[in-house]
DNA sequence: ATTAGGG
DNA sequence: CCCTAAT
């Protein structure tokens, strides 16, 4: 079983891009008091997000160390919240106006596509104590068949996905790389943590933009989940701020170590031989790749203060630092 | 056709 | 990730 993997703050700032120790493992850095922007919070509580998987992969954490992109990236959010400190079963609650659903959701992560997460199956009826509130729980009943399977398949085009594909029961899904159904834990995780953990991330896009650190980002209105009659949690924008990309994906960890590790041998520049002579199959254009490195050089030189890093094994770290230092490969 | 840099 | 001026 997989140890924690990161902390997150909801709390005022403290230092950023902490090192875990070097183990080799894929760490990923604090993230900075993401949902208050910075501001004076009285809530100071940490919240340890932590992975009940065996093989979880770093690809779970970018969504939420990398922030919000658009409204779609709260997909992310959620089954990585989910994934991390909640897992399937684990009540979850959506903010609609005014009114609090609670659900159990089957998350789809987005890849080229926009995903989506669908409700699985209807929480039991009963009234959850929230933040000093009364939540109440919309009753409907749990279906065997609708029920999670005990495992987590990774990877679309998996038995069954292509069941559900084919206009079975179930919720159809999108079509998509990588399909993540999340799995029944054995054990139940504390509840308060993860309920207000999910909710939060829900405030995480706020009234007119959202917070980067201290600062304000973007002026985009506030996305309001819905559940449709298909019982399926679904945004009002399907396009969102960066709908009109060809290529919405966000960059793997495997990328981007790649990447590095390229970069380190044959020196930066020349993206269209790199392309073709790396990243030739990639969905990635030599633009893509010049782009990547400037953000990821920039991540990680001078002192970036508040910034969300994308998350990386210290090795490539170093590469990077080396590189944008033009120090030369030696050591 | 590519790249650098701003958006 | 896109756009575009500059090369």
């Amino acid at each position: 079983m997989r140890a924690a993997a990161a902390a997150i703050e909801t709390g005022a700032s403290s230092g950023t891009g902490n090192f875990p120790a070097d183990d080799g493992e894929i760490w990923a850095p604090v993230l900075s008091d993401p949902l208050d922007g910075g501001s004076t919070s009285p809530n100071q509580e940490e919240i340890e997000v932590y992975s009940a998987y065996v093989d979880y992969d770093a690809m779970d954490f970018q969504a939420v160390f990398e922030g919000p992109q658009d409204e779609h990236d709260l997909n992310k959010l959620f089954g990585c919240a989910m994934l991390n400190s909640c897992g399937a079963r684990c009540p979850t609650y959506i903010k609609e106006a005014n009114f609090t659903h609670e659900i159990e959701c089957e998350l789809y992560s987005p890849t080229s596509d926009h995903g989506m997460i669908q409700t699985l199956a209807p929480a039991s009826p009963e009234t959850k104590e929230m933040k000093g509130r009364r939540i109440p729980a919309p009753a409907m009943v749990l279906s065997e068949k609708e029920e999670a399977p005990a495992t987590m398949a990774l990877g679309g085009g998996g038995e069954e996905d292509k069941k559900r594909k084919q206009g079975g029961k179930g919720h159809p899904l999108p079509s998509h790389r990588r399909s993540m159904r999340l799995a029944l834990t054995a054990t139940r995780p504390e509840e308060g943590a993860c309920a207000n953990f999910i909710v939060d991330l829900l405030d995480y896009l706020p009234k007119s933009g959202w917070r980067h650190g201290s600062r304000m980002r973007s002026t985009r209105k506030r996305a309001i989940w819905s559940l449709n009659t298909e019982k399926t949690l679904l945004l009002p924008n399907h396009l969102g701020k960066y709908g009109h990309r060809k290529n919405n994906d966000h960059w793997t960890y495997e990328e981007m170590k790649k990447l590095v590790d390229v970069l380190y041998i044959s020196g930066v520049g020349n993206w269209t031989k790199l392309k073709n002579e790396n990243f030739s199959t990639s969905v990635r254009t030599a633009m893509h790749l010049k782009d990547k490195w400037r953000n990821l050089k920039k991540a990680y030189t001078g002192n970036a203060k508040k910034r969300i890093l994308p998350a990386l094994d210290k090795d490539s770290v170093k590469k990077i630092q080396k590189l944008a230092s033009k120090m030369k490969p030696h050591l």
